[in-house]
DNA sequence: TAGATTGTTAATCGATTAACAATC
DNA sequence: TAGATTGTTAATCGATTAACAATC
């Protein structure tokens, strides 16, 4: 399963639990093809692909598809995470109702400087030398990195000897495993700006040029 | 030029402007593809596709390149957004760094409650119902939303009616204009979390069978 | 039964890469 | 000149979709 599918399935998953809040007990794959934008064919294939049954003519029966999905993803066991850097982004990040709404709990804040964090809250900070220990004794296998441009590499180089294999990236350092054995997902936010000026910039570039067309067609 | 497109450019941006600072003049298509981890012919193909010429045996010279993005791209251009939502992520989003650095303008922040956001700098908070005035008087074209999930369909509705054409939305709502006028890319930090567990579960699986498969290979 | 929907195979599509002529 | 690199065309690849037999 590549990445692509993981995060379609996320979203059908989503889907099915708003279906079965509003009462519904089966669903059809043109439904949540519909709904995420894909055919359905690509919804039976990526179910079929996990061996989840539908039933001819009577769709996906919406109990059985959440708890094989939240089976296969692991969605039932606790997601433990820990959010190293503790400024303001990663207090804001610590504070945040989306990730308690969830279901993943942060168990730890880690800091050079503990006792001025921003953050207050149930949530243990600790001083970034204690880091190391506790992924190996808490077995935290992801984690979350706010912290400035210059130190990132350097803790991330922490991690990867301790056995992180994902890492939510909000430092401003492009980071990556190149053995593979850490999912890194950079969140650039000055890139993802700039990136919406250049797309739209192009987009209004190509826009005049299509009216430049159209006004072309018009005196044909 | 479609999305993945518009990222590569700004990638190699960003790797010929670390290439200059170290006193590089040219660089050749397969650097560039090395660096990103693509075909050189993509490069080749993506910077023609700009009309940035190259020289046959001597590569793109980089203040050529530098110059010619830029201009293309728009960076040479002011690049100002706003912030909507100034609790602690839209806070932490107007004090980072990274958006500094990188030539990026926050005009303006805005919130319900313009005293008493945790913000102290030199951005103007305004409460949120000059938000529509303050877009249209400034030309505003691009967007971050930090706001409770709640209220996010909402300020959206607003922003498109006075002509907002790019949206980071760190706002758990997942948005999307239907009119595609409006380009929204949707950082929900709680899913990417999320699809790490999800992605990490199915490796383990995946890992753990082609362990059976090598264990068995042994034995035949 | 007729109609609807799955599961799967073959076709399509778009994006990337390989290959190579042009040429510096 | 020989060698290297661009610019572009054709081939490849992977992912998505269309189509359809199976069957409830």
């Amino acid at each position: 399963m590549n990445k692509e599918t993981s995060v379609r399935l996320s979203k059908y998953r989503r889907i099915i639990q708003k279906l079965k809040i509003m009462g519904m007990e089966k669903v059809f794959s043109n439904n949540l093809g519909d709904a995420i934008g894909v055919a359905p064919a690509l919804v039976r294939k990526d179910l079929s692909s996990l061996k989840i049954p539908g039933h001819k003519r009577g769709g996906y029966n919406i109990d059985e598809l959440i708890s094989e999905m939240d089976t296969i993803l692991g969605k039932n066991r606790q997601m433990d995470v820990i959010v190293v850097g503790c400024g303001k982004l990663g207090s804001a990040i610590m504070g945040h109702r989306g990730i308690y709404d969830e279901g993943i709990k942060i168990v730890a804040g880690f800091d050079n400087r503990p006792d001025h964090v921003a953050y207050k809250g149930n949530i243990p900070i600790y001083h970034i030398n204690k880091m190391e220990d506790f992924i190996r004794d808490n077995n935290i296998k992801i984690a979350v990195m706010a912290v400035p441009k210059f130190v990132a590499a350097d803790i991330f180089r922490i991690m990867l000897d301790c056995g992180i294999q994902g890492l939510l990236n909000f430092s401003p350092a492009e980071l990556k495993d190149i053995n593979g054995k850490c999912l890194v997902n950079n969140v650039n936010i000055a890139i993802m700006l700039e990136n919406l000026f250049f797309y739209l910039k192009n987009q209004q570039e190509l826009d005049s040029s299509a009216r430049l067309i159209e006004e072309n067609n018009m005196l044909m």
